[in-house]
DNA sequence: CCTACCGATCGGTAGG
DNA sequence: CCTACCGATCGGTAGG
């Protein structure tokens, strides 16, 4: 008989992915050895290459599963019924969960996108400005300066998102500050500025 | 007779520095091989080795003459006779300046800090530190909430750093909105958020 | 300041 | 004659 595909051909791709996610952002791309995530899967090199054609189609899947996942959270948050402010804020403490709950992902999401070949690198980068959309769309709505003038919106939005992402550098979940503090924190800077 | 130190030695050491600094920010510190390096600079490799004991040596001198920088410029801006909100806003423009009059360091100083062992790791952050600190008297000094609050001032501290920092990304010279243009909207958000 | 090398390890693939 | 999977090893290159 001939034999079909393993029943459990997408769960093993997961593990492999969540163990190389972990290998990845500790010692980066280039630093962790096919070898290195075969062994903390306990799987042999050549079952490695059954499942993925080559080692950066596992550092694709890494980042595509991370960045789908907040593509998906952003477009729900702001579909509620909600004031736009409000939407925004559900935003960060959204996305900000999403990173720390997945810290490896969103480091090597980050920080591993030049080792992308340039048409994979693609689909990630358009991921991303989808979501940057979600965040103009936003700016447009709510400042009148910024509808008039379109020019000036990207890095209204890139000021969003550099607060957020560059949490990974100095956010500590077990530190003084919640994660859903600093969510706020950074919503309120985007809407008011430093605080009296 | 012994030889005495070559009389340009440093300005080796230096070339070294510049044409690692465009090749580990492209390739990333594993991606670009010390061959890479020395062929950059018409030296052999061997010749590398006599200015740098190691290859981490370099990394640290790429990131150690820039982060210097940096915190040069930081106390300088910070003493002239100026308003608070003046001072600010010649931080974030002094820095987006020297951010973009050295992208490939600049690059190197986000992502590269894992690759240096753990001593000269503990130099870089701490003149990061040093940095931080300029910003967080400028955060006590202006909101009385965050006097007030101590522990909530490193999150604030860090919204200003990942707006600015964050322009590594994205932020194109040749694009519709200047250096001085991004570094003032960084600062306006941060004094007074989204404008009408 | 160079050529000639080293022990080890890289990503990827062979035969069965 | 297929797919799934193994132990072993390929040709090249890494930092030193």
């Amino acid at each position: 008989m001939a034999r079909t595909q393993a029943v459990d051909f997408d769960q093993r791709r997961e593990k492999i992915t969540e163990a190389a996610a972990v290998l990845i952002a500790k010692k980066g791309f280039l630093g962790a050895s096919v070898a290195d995530i075969s062994a903390s899967c306990n799987m042999s090199k050549s079952l490695i290459y059954h499942y993925f054609p080559a080692k950066e189609d596992i550092l694709f899947e890494v980042m595509w599963s991370h960045v789908s996942k907040l593509l998906h959270l952003a477009n729900t948050v702001t579909v509620y019924d909600r004031t736009p402010d409000d939407q925004l804020i559900w935003l960060a403490r959204v996305l900000m969960e999403a990173y720390n709950g997945a810290q490896a992902q969103q480091k090597i999401l980050l920080n591993e996108m030049d080792n992308l070949p340039a048409e994979k690198r693609g689909v990630i980068v358009q991921a991303q400005r989808d979501l940057m959309a979600v965040v103009d769309k936003f700016v447009a709505l709510k400042s009148y300066k910024l509808r008039s003038q379109p020019k000036l919106r990207p890095p209204y939005v890139m000021m969003f998102f550099g607060m957020l992402n560059w949490t990974h550098t100095w956010f500590d979940r077990a530190g003084p500050v919640s994660e859903t503090k600093v969510a706020d924190i950074a919503s309120d800077m985007f809407l008011k500025g430093l605080p009296f």
